[in-house]
DNA sequence: GCAACGAACTAGACACTGTCAAGATGACGC
DNA sequence: GCGTCATCTTGACAGTGTCTAGTTCGTTGC
């Protein structure tokens, strides 16, 4: 009941909007989204986005703000579902997790790197998109450890990884990635591109430098 | 002099109206250009651009166009200035030319990849994007020819490269990797990722699968 | 030389946008 | 009951993309 102070006219209008905005970039990317068509899908005044997020680029944070929590669900169900070990099936399953909610998501995805479209300063947006990057670099700090690393700067790999599964993911969103390649589930492709990084980056530790990743072939 | 008969009036509006685009991205991100605003830097009038280039996309797709042309230029000098060898060494040049150009080109970069904003059907846009792309596979290609593939698919390889070295211009562009890493040059960053890339994925060929790339550690 | 032509560009209008100021509505504490 | 205040509406403003109709001015045919 208290719970509800917030909602009796509409009864959750923020939560409507953002629905709003969702299918909005679903219908005309994110270029095509305006607050008055978000306000018209969401039944409501054309002015009423903009009294709870104040402008446009804070509805897109909003929505953007999301799109990281979502994220960070997305990777910590796929890195639970993975064995833990010493951090590399994690950070593969880290990946999987990224392309994965990319791909479940396409109109945060698109949202979140839109940094000229959004309001950068937003305390909760980057503590949420901090949020998510710690996942990573938590996990390849625990490779690090587990010696899986072989030398090489923590830093380098995870700016590495991170790149791999945001490109992989941004260009299959843009479409120019499904014109040119035969496999047609991106889940699938994440994978496949995930495990030869980490079968190949981070092998099992051997003497010194990345000796032998050919028994994780046989997936 | 017949060179200059679509000239007469303002001497090359349409190259004046590129340039004009490259500085209002720079100025305020894809999602502040106007065509009106385009105009005014060019000193024209406000409908002066919808002439030349039938739209706001039709004028952005001719613009990303030409950027498509700078990526290719930069990825070929890149890789001619690398000795040219197997295909690895030349694959991570591609990477390093790829970087580059996203870097000293920015607003090329972030309006290619727009794809909502642009035109997608136009013809010469697809033919200069097609064109970048069979660099990057005939490199892999040769790789593979080398037998530096180890078995694995060419076709994982090169969206894995591709994926790489896109992701890491994203990012860097976007802001978002710039925040937390330590390594500001963005060129040094592209290589130590290229160069991660191609000795962890395209060891010189050994027996069977990867098994040794220690002694491309010394760089 | 000179008109007809056509490409390059201008000027005006329209519906639409984001934002702001002011007003209306209705649930809540007292 | 009644003031209070967040919620939401209404109306206005400058700015936008695109369309139509006009104007300017080299080039071409004669």
């Amino acid at each position: 009941m208290s719970r509800l102070i917030v909602a009796y006219h509409h009864g959750d209008l923020p939560a409507a909007l953002l629905a709003a905005v969702e299918s909005a970039v679903a219908d005309g990317g994110v270029s095509g989204v305006s607050l008055r068509d978000v306000a018209r899908r969401a039944g409501v005044s054309h002015s009423a986005p903009a009294h709870h997020f104040g402008s446009k680029a804070g509805l897109l944070t909003a929505f953007a703000t999301a799109g990281y929590q979502l994220l960070a669900e997305s990777v910590i169900k796929e890195a639970a579902a993975s064995d833990a070990g010493d951090g590399a099936a994690e950070l593969a399953a880290i990946g999987r997790g990224y392309v994965r909610f990319a791909v479940g998501h396409p109109a945060h995805f698109e949202v979140m790197f839109r940094l000229d479209a959004l309001d950068p300063g937003n305390a909760e947006f980057t503590a949420a998109s901090e949020a998510a990057y710690g996942l990573l670099t938590a996990t390849v700090e625990r490779c690090r450890a587990a010696g899986r690393l072989h030398g090489r700067s923590p830093e380098v790999v995870a700016v590495s990884a991170w790149s791999l599964v945001h490109g992989l993911s941004a260009l299959w969103i843009s479409g120019r990635l499904s014109e040119r390649i035969a496999e047609q589930d991106p889940r699938r492709l994440a994978a496949a591109v995930s495990d030869l990084f980490v079968e190949a980056v981070l092998p099992p530790p051997g003497r010194d430098a990345s000796t032998d990743g050919k028994h994780l072939h046989d997936r």
